[in-house]
RNA sequence: GCCCCUAUCGUCCAGCCUGGUCCAGGACAUCGGCCUUUCAAGCCGAAAACACGGGUUCAAAUCCCGUUGGGGGUACCA
């Protein structure tokens, strides 16, 4: 087997979950390689595992070609230099969990296989620290992180802190909570350090100013003092004239001296990108294919502001190159500032990555995704009881689609089978309905007591930021967790997880379990009206007869539980001469205090004798 | 305005590269039915799209050109 692809000196051997292709080149004899597992070898003698995406069998007979992926290492790692030579020693068959090692058992090989790596991706999400976890940022994080593990690269989270005037102070810490929140881990980052750090674009300041002072001096740059006063007076004229906006370029061919004379009277100034008008810049999409701007379409860009900081353009291309990012994946606004990027590294004479620019979210409306007409914020969906699992798997659905027309996937199914020819180029507008439907479908693939977990820490969670309560039924449901010891306490989750049969099935978010359960915790259900409690062609008399009746053998019974609750109210309907659906009706309004309710014989089971007959009793006292 | 990106059901995707299997497939939402003590969930079913106009071809959702629509950019914001 050759192992061709990623490794060299130093480099972390890990390539979990990176893909590539095999062929077999050799049997050991006439039978095709049937493997679940193949243990390679390299010449070091060290292991690596190696699987078909999702896990299913390796079956191959000799010349076939097919998709693979590294599964894990075992042992120390396998560096895999280019054209390293490697041999699977054995099939494994796996009768064992996902992610056991396998064992090696003995016998003779069987059969060789050359396989092929794609180089390893190191992506990158950079976002801005200028307010909310934006979900855009969770968006293009996603495809960065499928796009650097299914390689055996790395993913980079850098701050992009350089607008000193939309900072804010807990903007990275919120970024940083989020994205492991989402299950989005980064391998650099300003927290977790890095060998190319700072991640904070602040704390490179030096670094920028060194390579803008190496563009002046190339003349790939240049020193420009013109005050906003002025740039504000042209864009004025230049509207006017109906010409295209752009700096003009008046302090392009400064003299030396005049130069020199400004800065020695201290005199702010920016540094300019000298832009070629004579020619087009362009690049290669790896989503949309051939992007080419005309030079004179390009403004002379700020690269380094009066205040000393880098701008976007200056920042991004310097820490990208320096961060040894290779494709860079980010939205589709930038595509037409690429062309500066494109310059850039021309003019440090650096090896341009991949650009691949995503389609952004979109408003109903079309536009750019905004939280005036969307919650953008990744803190709303989490204080508001989305799964970060349904988050995730519903930000994939935009814009990308699974190998089949199964919609529900793992992070981890994502990987298994990522493919970029399935990422797609137009702007998919975020639909929360079919986000809310996702959520649902991730709260039911819980288990209840992974459910009643979930449920508490949200509800730990949202005490702990102080959260607005949801009006409908977060306070009954708080005060009663604290009157039964508080978050952590066995009483509350042993009742919570009782509730679970009639709950899961019935909310789309965790905040949804409040206001439907409110019946379980709250003290007195009054609030309705008597018209509420009536149903059509009945009477308040009718109601309070049926109430009585109910009540009545309802405190016969020995024994409360579901199954005798329903015959017993069952054997009311007869004699009263209503329907089973209206004596229900009243029942229900009675003891959960609404029309909708969980189910009834179970819900009363669950409150308990008294607790019901007090209800009951209460609905008596109904005027009309 | 100019430049760039983009175009299949209301929405998200599949099909397009490698024309015929497509009177276009799946999902959400909608509507109807079944189940049913309410509400859900589940199951069954319906309605719903190749933006338009020219080509090329025996044949176009698929290839080419144009138009129109949508979006983005046009900052000492990112």
């Amino acid at each position: 087997m050759q192992l061709i692809g990623p490794g060299g000196d130093g480099e972390d051997p890990c390539l979990h979950g990176a893909q590539g292709e095999a062929q077999v080149v050799a049997d050991a004899g006439a039978e095709p390689l049937d493997l679940e597992v193949a243990i390679a070898v390299g010449e070091d003698g060290q292991q690596v595992e190696i699987g078909t995406p999702g896990l299913g069998g390796l079956h191959a007979h000799a010349g076939e070609r097919h998709p693979l992926r590294i599964g894990h290492l075992t042992g120390n790692g396998l560096a895999l230099d280019q054209g390293r030579e490697a041999q699977v020693v054995r099939g494994v068959r796996r009768r064992h969990r996902p992610y056991d090692t396998p064992t090696v058992p003995s016998g003779p090989p069987p059969g060789i296989l050359e396989i092929s790596m794609p180089a390893p991706l190191v992506t990158r999400v950079a976002p801005s620290p200028t307010g909310d976890p934006h979900v855009g940022t969770a968006y293009m994080a996603l495809f960065n992180y499928c796009l650097a593990k299914t390689t055996g690269g790395r993913f980079i989270l850098r701050v992009e802190d350089t607008d000193r005037t939309r900072y804010q102070e807990d903007s990275e810490r919120q970024i940083t909570e989020s994205l492991t929140w989402l299950g989005l881990p980064y391998d650099e980052g300003p927290d977790v350090g890095g060998p190319n750090g700072p991640y904070r674009q602040s704390e490179r300041t030096d670094i920028y100013r060194a390579h803008v002072q190496e563009l002046v001096d190339g003349e790939k740059a240049y020193r420009c003092f013109c005050t906003a006063e002025r740039l504000q007076e042209m864009r004025h004229a230049q509207r006017a004239r109906k010409m295209p906006p752009g700096y003009d370029g008046l302090c392009r061919g400064l003299l030396p001296e005049e130069i020199e004379k400004r800065l020695a009277d201290g005199v702010p100034y920016v540094v300019r990108l000298r832009v070629p008008k004579d020619r087009k810049v362009g690049f290669e999409d790896a989503l949309r294919g051939k992007v080419e701007i005309d030079g004179k379409e390009i403004d002379d860009q700020v690269l380094l502001k009066s205040d000393g900081y880098p701008t976007y353009h200056l920042a991004n291309v310097v820490d990208d190159h320096m961060m040894e990012v290779n494709e860079v994946v980010r939205a589709e606004e930038w595509i037409t500032s690429t062309p500066k990027h494109v310059l850039l590294y021309e003019a440090f004479g650096w090896t341009m990555p991949t650009f691949r620019h995503m389609p952004l979210l979109r408003n109903k409306d079309k536009s750019k995704i905004s939280k005036r007409k969307n919650p953008t914020s990744l803190l709303w969906y989490k204080d508001h009881g989305y799964l970060p699992e349904a988050l995730v798997n519903f930000l994939a659905l935009m814009g990308y689609s699974g190998p089949d027309d199964n919609e529900i996937f793992s992070l981890e199914q994502m990987l298994a089978d990522f493919d970029t020819s399935r990422m797609s180029t137009s702007g998919p507008v975020f639909d929360m309905d079919k986000l809310g439907w996702l959520n649902g479908e991730y709260i039911r693939m819980d288990s209840e007591e992974a459910l009643a977990d979930r449920l508490i820490a949200h509800w730990a969670y949202r005490a702990s930021i102080g959260a607005e309560p949801n009006p409908e039924g977060d306070g009954p449901l708080y005060d009663w967790i604290f009157a039964n010891g508080g978050f952590a306490s066995e009483t509350v989750k042993a009742f919570i997880l009782k509730t679970m049969p009639l709950m899961q099935t019935r909310i789309k978010t965790l905040e949804e379990y409040a206001p439907l359960g409110r019946c379980f915790f709250l003290d007195d259900v009054a609030g309705f009206s008597a018209e509420d409690i009536t149903p059509k062609k009945r009477d308040l008399d009718g109601v309070k007869a049926v109430l009585k009746a109910t009540h009545d053998a309802l405190a016969e019974l020995t024994i409360f539980d579901t199954a005798s609750i329903e015959t017993c109210l069952r054997g009311l309907v007869e004699p009263l001469e209503w329907k089973a659906r209206e004596v229900f009706q009243v029942a229900r309004v009675a003891v959960t205090g609404s029309k909708i309710s969980p189910p009834l014989f179970e819900s009363m089971e669950l409150i308990g004798r008294d607790e019901t007959l007090a209800r009951l009793d209460a609905a008596l006292a109904l005027e009309a």
